[in-house]
DNA sequence: TTTATCTTGTAGTGATCGCTAAATATAAGG
DNA sequence: CCTTATATTTAGCGATCACTACAAGATAAA
């Protein structure tokens, strides 16, 4: 009652890469590096350790592959190109954030705001690159705010809505409802307001 | 040329206990619950396993008690009531954070903010405890809030500025210094005084 | 001193960690 | 067909995980 099914064992067929990932990139979003296994993720994607080590390397191999799945998917910077003012430029993108770290059926937060934000010292390397990745997101966000702001100012308001994205990252984990962290938006968006209101009726930078 | 000290084994209770759970909170501060080994724990401290068992009865009950060792600890709220405006509550909580944050000598982040944002399931309650201390946090900031603003409006700010601790921390953990977080704590109060010019200046609420 | 109680270090427990050697099965080229 | 190359499996590697049985040693009470 043990040998019914016979199992492939070799040949070119090779098991689908992509879905593999995208599994992989899940329990790692959820549970983070160190909170998942090698049996985790093997069950999961429904291969055997050698193919996984085959295809990715090895455990943090596929974490990087993740990470770039993950950074492959909307994110709170899209659409900010389109945005005619600076007010409108971070409504957009905390509107964006917001949704997605509370997208229905997805996981919780995000990887990279509050991926490795804790490990032990052999997986530091691991924790700089996202630190890294952290780190590139606040330039970006701060790219986008030059049309409206001096340099100076980018600077410092990038960093400050790196910070409230990482945050929101931390409430949405915690259970946070969608309206819950709209009002942290408003209170954001609030405050930009009351200090340029100019920036918010201009058409044009 | 191996036996010259004779271990003690036995008898009343030696190590220092205040002080292990000082180190365990050290090491779960920096490397998480999961970045922390039994062994980790042991050579710091410098005792082994059957103590540790005999005196916090499992790694979780010295991580918990680790917490409010760290709980403790010189935190974001204190001197709040002695404010006189909601703008310099807001000032002082910040400015309280940035410093515990980034204390030259300790651990960088907030062991509470950034703990057990992600974790194995085998580890899911104590992740949910870390939840709920997150939320008493804003409970916590909500009171202090009181006696200036309405009620709606203190729960709307408290969830903002919680959201601004925790990525605060996240900013801290990843190397930010002191005046680039008070930058941040910057575009904070910059957003409330645009919306509250009076209370900042009112001496009694 | 004798006895009881307690804590300690030694030395391990079974389970799981990330990872891999060797064997087995498929496909393509000859 | 046979050979070669690749992909997959089984089975298990050494190391480490959280945790503990046990005996040795130290104290306090009788």
């Amino acid at each position: 009652m043990d040998k019914l099914v016979k199992k492939r064992r070799g040949g070119p067929r090779t098991f689908d890469r992509d879905h593999a990932v995208d599994t992989a990139m899940r329990l790692f979003w959820r549970h983070g590096y160190e909170g998942v296994s090698l049996n985790d993720l093997t069950a999961a994607i429904g291969i055997a350790p050698p193919s996984l080590y085959a295809a990715f390397g090895s455990k943090a191999g596929l974490y990087r592959e993740a990470l770039d799945r993950y950074s492959g998917l909307p994110t709170a910077l899209n659409n900010l190109g389109q945005t005619t003012s600076l007010c409108e430029a971070v409504e957009t993108l905390l509107k964006n954030a917001i949704e997605a770290v509370t997208e229905p059926g997805e996981e919780r937060g995000c990887m990279i705001s509050s991926g490795m934000i804790q490990c032990g010292e052999d997986h530091a390397d691991l924790a700089r690159e996202l630190a890294e990745r952290r780190g590139l997101m606040r330039d970006s966000i701060m790219l986008k705010l030059q049309p409206w702001v001096d340099r100076d100012r980018a600077v410092s308001l990038s960093r400050y809505l790196v910070t409230i994205l990482q945050g929101l990252s931390v409430q949405a984990r915690d259970g946070a409802s969608r309206e819950e962290l709209k009002q942290v938006a408003g209170e954001v968006a609030a405050g930009i307001k009351g200090q340029n209101l100019s920036d918010c009726k201009s058409g044009t930078p």
